[in-house]
DNA sequence: TGTTCTACCGTAAACGTTTACGAGAACACA
DNA sequence: TGTGTTCTCGTAAACGTTTACGGTAGAACA
């Protein structure tokens, strides 16, 4: 069913070696034999089977993107991945190179699969997200010396890894600062556990900025939930409870903000009315909610090109020029005014 | 860095057949062979390279699913997906597979990474979704003779594949059934291109129970969007300019509904309240919307599980016994009244 | 004519597996 | 003693590539 290159050859009565060289556009084969293979593959249609080239040559030409199940979020905070993924994908294509989302089981944390791709070789690479404070991942691929990027930063490992980021420390500074000139004082924040890195920069800008403008940090109005609708649903009436009701809320994405939103018009607060909110991570949803959420827009596709071209820089076999290896970035979150706030 | 099975052969002083077999569980190895080879493995940190055996043995353990882009969509439908694949992942698992997501490049359609995939055997076989009502994607692969299984009908191709889908017919007639039971009979759809076969199928019931009810079908209540958030709040202003104005409304999808609730607030109607509204395929989306709206929830990670099986059943290297082959399977869509109509 | 160089190509090994085949040893049985 | 059986293991080929190495033919040059 298949051709190899062995049929190649046999058609066209020359070795199976300089069908290899042929294919692969090396100097030493003859213009005009080099035609003849190319129109054999064509009509025989022949393509290189991936097993025998990357046992070959230990190489698989393509990158693995783990993608994180959360416990308590089936939903893997997957409009945020998606354009990530596509502009990842754009790059790393223009390289030659395949891109594979690995699944893991909801809950492991992904140890378990991420041994088995770097154990059984099946990507020359990966790439994490949702990274951790202390992300016990990165300290297995540093220490087995496998290559990986990261969407996000953390704690762990040497700093010897491209990563990219968002700057959600000022993002949540720059919530706070936006909220206070208008005059609010009681400020909640809706946010996931601090173990996720991304949170617990949320966090640090917003107290920073609350204490910038001599606030004092109210635990009462602080809540953490799952990343989901759910989690913002459940969470948000713990903080209007509070002796002191706040003003204003920030939400740490669209999901949450969704089911917090929810929770107020049960409780006949109306967003953006009677309260105002903000979303850290703006995505399409928070543009056609109503009222429409002001949020910061991270530019997703963007960074993912970014990242598979960091990545692909840090790899000895696909790297270009030396001393091109970026190893850290931090893209800013930038604010879009809506009606909520 | 990574030991082979020639290394463990070395360790212990014996032949690398032996070892290959005690790691398979073969029966013609000595028990307290196996266990030595198992321990040196364990010590080792051996695991088998992936390239190499499925070189060897034709199958790369592992199945593709094609993750479709859709033009004007950046976001592939995502909410509905996630789910379904965590079943697909969970159910692969089992049987010692994995699920390889491929991204294709926006506008595509797939084909060309497709073929890739197919061409160079990264997949034993692949899963296809967002089915076409002429897909040309099953074509090429029956034509190839190459197994897949699909989450949709199709007209093409023969009937010789795992096919599992929802019924979006039966969920499109109910929708009206239910909205004329209220008093309704002006009922708008907001529905993606009709050559999705769910778009498809979806519309055919919506016909069909409009003409049970002797309510002529009013070519001006229905309008094709994108299917994403931006679709439904483009489209839905020029449905409500019809002359005689629909008192409610079916949308395809949670996000169409998402954008057509924005576009209906900014024109003074208000969901649930000044117009029923209603949609196909739910998600946790609208259940957390502002008025909670009504919809059809579909079982999708038991969808994804029971697709697995569909097609492990139908591949002859993992089939379990014969004639347990599935073929095609139709789930129903159960109906989650919430506030919206 | 003899030597050297270049262009092109064939040979064969190697990557890490699995597996068909056969061999040796131990044992049973006649 | 001879034959057959069973258990265990080693040998070597094969999967489809890539690539180091060497060889041949012709051209160039003295």
């Amino acid at each position: 069913m298949a051709s190899s290159i062995h049929d190649l050859a046999r058609h066209l009565n020359i070795s199976i070696g300089t069908v290899s060289r042929a294919l692969n556009g090396r100097a030493d084969v003859n213009a005009e034999t080099r035609q003849r293979v190319l129109d054999a593959a064509r009509t025989l249609n022949y393509s290189p089977n991936q097993s025998g080239r990357s046992l070959r040559q230990g190489a698989t030409r393509s990158i693995a993107f783990m993608l994180q199940p959360h416990p308590g979020d089936q939903q893997y905070g997957e409009p945020f991945f998606i354009p990530f993924l596509t502009g990842l994908q754009a790059r790393l294509a223009e390289s030659g190179l395949d891109l594979i989302v690995v699944m893991g089981a909801p809950g492991d944390y992904q140890q378990e699969r991420l041994r088995r791709v770097v154990e059984t070789r099946r990507a020359d690479a990966v790439v994490l997200a949702w990274t951790r404070r202390d992300d016990e991942r990165i300290d297995y691929l540093t220490e087995r010396g496998f290559p990986f990027a990261t969407l996000g930063r953390s704690r762990s490992g040497g700093k010897s890894y491209p990563s990219l980021d968002l700057d959600f420390e000022k993002a949540g500074s720059d919530a706070v600062d936006r909220l206070v000139s208008r005059g609010h004082r009681r400020i909640a924040a809706i946010r996931p556990s601090l173990d996720l890195n991304f949170g617990h920069l949320f966090m640090t800008g917003y107290r920073k900025a609350l204490r910038r403008h001599g606030i004092e940090v109210d635990p009462g109005l602080i809540a953490e939930g799952f990343i989901n609708e759910a989690g913002g649903y459940q969470v948000m009436p713990r903080v209007m409870l509070s002796k002191d009701r706040p003003t204003a809320v920030i939400f740490n994405n669209d999901a949450m903000a969704l089911g917090g939103c929810k929770a107020l018009a049960e409780m006949g607060i109306r967003p953006g009315h009677d309260i105002a909110v903000i979303v850290i991570v703006d995505t399409p949803l928070c543009r056609y909610f109503s009222p429409a959420l002001t949020g910061f827009r991270p530019a997703l596709e963007p960074m993912g090109q970014r990242l598979a071209e960091m990545l692909l820089a840090s790899l000895p076999a696909y790297a270009g020029p030396e001393g091109t290896r970026i190893m850290r970035e931090v893209w800013p979150l930038e604010l879009v005014a809506r009606e909520s706030d």
